[in-house]
DNA sequence: CCCTACTTCGAATCA
DNA sequence: CGAAGTAGGG
């Protein structure tokens, strides 16, 4: 038994735990039904096993047995049944699934069974690239000349390409898009962003005019409202519930909420929108009562597999659930509880912790070998690990030889001292390393500031990953709109943001302008009609620009035709407008690389260019491209780094104050500071202001995830003394 | 419909 | 405390 470095009796657990009981029962029984089918592969018959498969499998290209481990090799060769497998930090995960989809198709499985799905599109089109260029190699002793390569030509090459991989989202939109007719929908619609449903449910707010609230309580912002009714659908809380624990103070406006729910679907449906939400719950409502469309997609898809299965919500479990409930149908899901740290997006991490419940006969297996980490960092992480209430038993482990440093824990007067010493260690470390090889990981994006002013002092390169996203800029949503209605006239939305750009237009006349469209046929006519003469000085270049638009030839002249409108328009309302032109530079460059104006929307909906309007700009100019990363934790999921500092390491940021008299919420940031972690390679140095001081309190506890764990895992080099002194009897 | 005074609300983010 | 967004009068 080892002791806390810190006494931890002196931090405020949640006292919810025991409200939690019945839940935390549930969820331990699941896990334990599961661990009992663990396919372990130490285990003489599992040898067996799998010397079996591979004995079978001599004639196959690629040489499984040498490249995955035995707890991969079992991953990638286990075809058939339900299969959770628990991929820890740095497991090979990915590598996992590219050769298990290769050997899916070794073993004739045909591609077009094969379905994959992730989170990012990033992420499928690497297992598929991966898979891609290892069945490729494999065939480099039938002598295939460079341009046969080049083409395409190769059969592996067309096989994994009609793979069915991607994200939930872009999955969904192709299916309502290509059963339209079996589902009865119209397959032209256009995807809202959660920018658009905002506007969107404020539009239906303000046209129905709801009786008149109490005056007391102000009605929540279009933010909040889309907010909770994204997250009531999420999770499956109806509104009222999730109001009345959510946001108590504007319980007075529930039954407003509910019916603006209604609304707003019945506006995007009567509309050709969808949302987000819509694309995912849309299928699955079909899946569940349409039979031919289920049957159909559990014929088609025999093999099926998930990626970060820990962050599912609802929906998606169902969507999976209901596509592969025939026991015909394989299902791998992979993931690690340890990292589900998006329950505010919706995640649902019990989904992962309940697969041996949904599926009884599920299989699990483990990945715990660690190719990432110096066994001193995994010590720790380790350590982290186990003081996680929940999950399936892990313990990584790692074949390096030389153990490495201990992570070092590092208190500091304030937050400017706090980013001069990860400057100095920087500085120290770099003729060791290149700056690409440092990443300062920050709980929320304000802690960066004081490290990003430093570094900026020293001149040292660095890259902030987050930030406003290009396509969320006023000016590119603004464009976009007017490329949307080219393709969906029906789009009000738009409509309602294009005309709303004019002098003396504002949402009355938008609307009254955008019901005379849509109720003519859609035709750009309407916006010459007699009624609205006054306004037609602005309108009638308008409708110029919008014929002309439509009839351009390519993506990118249509968006010429409409930026020559646009620009001056820009100048009226913006100073900056100059500045902000430079970024039409980029979505025409975007456009180039579309035909039409459909897949150049999807992608921008459902791919947008990830890059925050910085880096996009820096990755233009040719500077150099060593810099250090500065992130946020939940940006930095997935990456690794030789060297990880994780600052602000005080109670009240991290855990975060929000999340302290909540056990879920606080098991999440633990989660957190353990995705943080087992970011490192070589070197973590954690490190924690005296204090912290803002509009939301005053906090000068150390982090509790620090305090909890032994001396044996951090070296500490604590200037002061971490806990402020407290005689209170414990029980007070 | 626009402008100003005032209230409100604070984290993280993917599609 | 400060930014962002709302309400209400002009």
């Amino acid at each position: 038994m080892t002791t806390s470095i810190f006494d931890t009796r002196h931090y405020k657990y949640p006292q919810n735990f025991l409200e939690m009981k019945p839940k935390l029962t549930r969820l331990e029984q699941a896990i334990k039904k599961l661990e009992a089918n663990l396919i372990d592969t130490a285990e003489t018959k599992n040898i067996k096993l799998l010397k079996q498969r591979l004995d079978s499998g001599l004639g196959l290209k690629v040489d499984y047995a040498s490249e995955l481990n035995p707890d991969q090799l079992m991953a990638a060769t286990t075809i058939d049944g339900k299969v959770l497998v628990i991929a820890g930090a740095g497991s090979g995960k990915t590598k996992t699934l590219t050769y298990r989809t290769s050997y899916l198709l070794e073993n004739g499985v045909s591609p077009k069974e094969v379905l994959l799905l992730t989170f990012t599109r990033k992420a499928a089109n690497e297992i598929k690239d991966r898979a891609k260029s290892l069945l490729a190699s494999s065939l480099s002793n039938q002598e295939l000349s460079d341009e046969e390569l080049a083409d395409d030509k190769l059969p592996t090459d067309k096989a994994l390409n009609s793979i069915t991989s991607g994200t939930f989202h872009s999955f969904c939109n192709m299916l309502l898009r290509q059963y339209s007719g079996l589902l009865g929908i119209n397959p032209r619609f256009t995807i809202l962003d959660t920018g658009d449903s905002e506007d969107a449910i404020d539009l239906v707010h303000k046209e129905k005019k709801y009786p008149t609230q109490t005056k007391t309580q102000a009605f929540p912002r279009k933010k909040t409202l889309q907010n909770i009714i994204s997250t009531s659908r999420n999770r499956r809380v109806p509104i009222r519930d999730l109001i009345e624990s959510s946001y108590p103070d504007i319980a007075v406006h529930i039954p407003i909420i509910e019916q603006l729910a209604i609304d707003f679907h019945e506006y995007k449906r009567a509309n050709h929108l969808y949302d987000f939400d819509d694309i995912i719950s849309q299928v699955v409502r079909h899946l569940k009562t349409n039979d031919t469309f289920r049957q159909r997609l559990q014929n088609t898809y025999r093999y099926v597999m998930v990626d970060e299965y820990q962050d599912t919500n609802i929906p998606q479990k169902q969507l999976i659930d209901l596509i592969c409930e025939p026991d015909s149908v394989s299902l791998m899901v992979v993931g690690d509880d340890n990292q589900s740290i998006y329950a505010f997006r919706g995640a649902n991490y019990e989904n992962i912790l309940l697969f041996g419940e949904t599926y009884p006969n599920a299989k699990l297996i483990k990945l715990e070998q660690n190719y990432r980490s110096t066994p001193s960092v995994l010590n720790y992480i380790n350590a982290l690990s186990a003081q996680i209430t929940l999950g399936y038993q892990k313990q990584l482990y790692s074949d390096a030889p030389i153990a490495g440093d201990k992570p070092i824990f590092r208190r500091l007067s304030d937050e400017t001292k706090e980013a001069s010493y990860i400057t100095d260690k920087i500085v120290a470390l770099k003729p060791e390393y290149d700056y690409n090889d440092f990443a300062v990981l920050c709980r929320t994006s304000f802690q960066s500031n004081y490290v990003q002013l430093e570094f900026m002092a020293r001149n040292i390169p660095f890259i902030v990953v987050g930030g406003i996203k290009f396509i969320e800029r006023r000016h590119i949503k603004d464009v976009l709109a007017f490329v949307k209605v080219l393709y969906n006239p029906n789009d009000t939305i738009a409509w309602h943001r294009i005309l709303t750009l004019f002098k003396g237009v504002g949402a009355v006349t938008a609307t009254r302008l955008t019901q005379a469209i849509t109720a003519d046929n859609n035709a750009f006519e309407s916006l010459l009609a007699a009624s609205f003469a006054k306004k037609s000085d602005q309108l009638k270049p308008l409708y110029h620009t919008l014929t002309k638009a439509q009839q351009a030839e390519t993506v990118e002249a249509a968006i010429e035709h409409i930026l020559e409108f646009y620009i001056p328009v820009l100048k009226l309302i913006e100073d900056n407008w100059r500045e902000r032109s430079e970024d039409f530079r980029v979505l025409k460059n975007l456009a180039t690389e579309h035909t039409s104006l459909d897949s150049f929307l999807e992608n921008l909906a459902l791919d947008p260019p990830n890059d925050s309007v910085a880096v996009m700009e820096s990755s233009d100019d040719g500077q150099s491209n060593d810099k250090v990363t500065i992130s946020t934790i939940h940006s930095a999921k997935g990456l690794e780094w030789p060297v990880v500092f994780v600052n602000s390491l005080v109670d009240g940021i991290t855990p975060h104050h929000r999340s302290l008299d909540d056990f879920e919420a606080l098991e999440e940031e633990r989660k957190l500071f353990y995705v943080a972690c087992s970011r490192a390679k070589t070197q973590l140095y954690l490190t924690a202001p005296n204090y912290f001081s803002s509009y939301s309190g005053y906090f000068d506890m150390a982090s509790r995830f620090i305090a909890e764990l032994s001396a044996d895992e951090v070296t500490v080099e604590t200037v002061k003394s971490p806990i402020k002194k407290n005689d209170d009897p414990i029980w007070w």
